[in-house]
DNA sequence: GGTTGATGTGTAAACGTTTACATCAGCAAT
DNA sequence: ATTGCTGATGTAAACGTTTACACATCAACC
């Protein structure tokens, strides 16, 4: 029913191999020729079969993006940074939401591995070492977001996570605060560690000692973050501030310290990571450590269409977070 | 270098139709057989190649979703809702962000074209009449989310706006309030139309005037709700309460009275939409509409589903919404 | 011991492109 | 008049599947 290059070629009276000539802009196509061609083509509302393309060059272009859950924002930041530059360059993207269930991420691997898709991109910071070798063996090109393992196909960008989590600590440290909590994010995820790590050194670089009764599990969500605040509050209430994993961790824990009549900034400074759009409207408005989110993804998807293009040169990406003061966090009363 | 139907045939010692036929199940082939081959298609590790599949089967087992913008949490439920029943399906999802952009719809609407996707779902509120004649040319099924734009192929899942809106502003009225605000969302949005009618029907319904002073335009953005909000603070220091097209609208607004000093809800009370995830943490928690954005998303990729399945009984579906009530909202002071 | 029917399997065409190679026309140089 | 180019175009194979159709085998029947 819809309309071939044979059908084209027929009716301009040329062969199909100069209608998919005019189609690819080549050079070797007479001015009239082209002429007629490219009128039929508008003609008869030509629309090209990419998956029949696809199946002599052997590329689709459509990549896979994976994603912890678009339910956070942060990741849907990334996610229009792919989208942007991909469609600028006639590709299109795959979404998957990956919901951190293990299972369903073979499900999407796999999909991608049918669908041919020309490369990956995977921001759910568990990547599964389970199907990073399954994702080698396909040997099609992976990007990993703001996670590090490497190997051959498998490049990567993300965000200084230490140095974040060092900045945040730090700038309650020069706040005067001495007894701040964390409250981590999903466990098995890289991040979570990268700051807490960053944690760790900014109290060592300050003579502060490490106490670990002053950090509670968190799972990146408000929820998390409630409980998590509350575990704190009662574990140690001599605390003054405290660092969430990410933004929406602290407005649940804004809410445990509201409920628990605790003002902020107050009596307890609350730091974020991620600078959400919402992290400028909460109450108070929320200090916190900005990611370039939309870069990640944007870059992330250069890469693969350099890898496509054949450039070698891709090389792994670190961005620097950077600090954006608001009024969540103010000096330790002493 | 992938390995094909053909490799697998040759080791499996029969022809490429029987591979084929133990791929889809199909009856007609001795167990044995059918054995020895998913056997060598495990050994040789055979991924099919869905593009090949699409030339003849003419279904490519993905479909295209258009959305406004994945940065506002409602439409990241839908997208949600979409993917989860299409990778149940085996069906990949390609998303478009039209960021709003008429030019990027059409590009997009291209690309989903020439990658000949089986359906398409439109949850971005605009939905050009322009492109609407564009798909029903192309004879793919469409599905509609919050839009009832109808034609041949094209069918539609929404929340009724009319009846949110009228919910909204009775329970307003039922507090007492008679001076109620309603900032506006998207201006070409048919929802920003249809909650505003629902304002109005509930005005009329309990005697009240109608009083354009007291409509302020917005974005659909917090941004536009702190700038709608402080324009209704300047023309209508009366009023008591305002009804929000959604709740980033709200969170906006919440923010312009923090500013002003007008506490919340005992000077003025707020009313979302949407019930988005971090309602339940602003301050004070947001009493809201909620829409079933998961359903939503869901049900429009069911519908596609359904029609790929030649199932004709597909109905157009409109849900109800359901108010939330939190603290945003209390009786009028008299 | 044909005829029939069922069952399992193979053959080959088709899907819509791209592209290596062949062909051809025109023309300049010999 | 032949040769050799050059540039434009056509021919046909290839990509990896599915599937209509044909074929072969075998059991059961009269």
């Amino acid at each position: 029913m819809p309309v071939t290059i044979v059908d084209v070629a027929r009716k301009a009276g040329v062969s199909t191999a100069t209608v998919s000539r005019v189609l690819h802009k080549s050079p070797k196509v007479d001015a009239t020729t082209r002429a007629r061609v490219r009128e039929t083509l508008e003609e008869l509302g030509y629309s090209p079969n990419i998956p029949a393309r696809s199946l002599v060059t052997k590329r689709t272009r459509t990549v896979g993006l994976v994603i912890t859950t678009i339910a956070d924002p942060f990741f849907a930041d990334i996610v229009r940074g792919v989208e942007d530059v991909a469609i600028e360059n006639d590709y299109g993207v795959i979404l998957c939401d990956s919901n951190a269930d293990p299972e369903r991420e073979m499900a999407t691997i796999r999909l991608f591995q049918e669908k041919r898709v020309d490369g990956i991109i995977v921001a759910s910071s568990r990547v599964g070492d389970l199907y990073l070798g399954l994702l080698e063996k396909t040997k099609v090109p992976v990007v990993l977001v703001n996670n590090e393992k490497t190997g051959s196909y498998v490049y990567s960008v993300g965000t200084d996570d230490v140095a974040g989590g060092e900045m945040a600590t730090e700038y309650l440290i020069q706040l005067g605060h001495r007894r701040i909590g964390y409250i981590a994010g999903l466990a098995d995820a890289k991040s979570t560690y990268d700051r807490l790590t960053g944690y760790r050194q900014a109290l060592r670089k300050h003579g502060l000692p490490f106490d670990s009764s002053l950090l509670a599990p968190g799972n990146a969500r408000p929820d998390g973050g409630l409980s998590g605040m509350n575990q704190l509050l009662t574990d140690c209430p001599s605390l003054t501030a405290v660092f969430c994993y990410n933004d929406l961790t602290a407005i649940g824990a804004l809410k445990a310290l509201r409920i628990a009549g605790k003002s902020v900034p107050d009596l307890v400074s609350v730091m974020g990571y991620d600078d959400l759009l919402f992290a400028a409207y909460s109450e108070p408005p929320l200090t916190t450590i900005e990611q370039r989110k939309y870069d990640l993804g944007a870059i992330a998807m250069r890469m693969l269409l350099d890898l496509q293009s054949g450039v070698e040169s891709v090389s792994n990406n670190v961005l620097e977070p950077r600090l954006v003061i608001r009024e969540s966090c103010s000096p330790a009363k002493s």
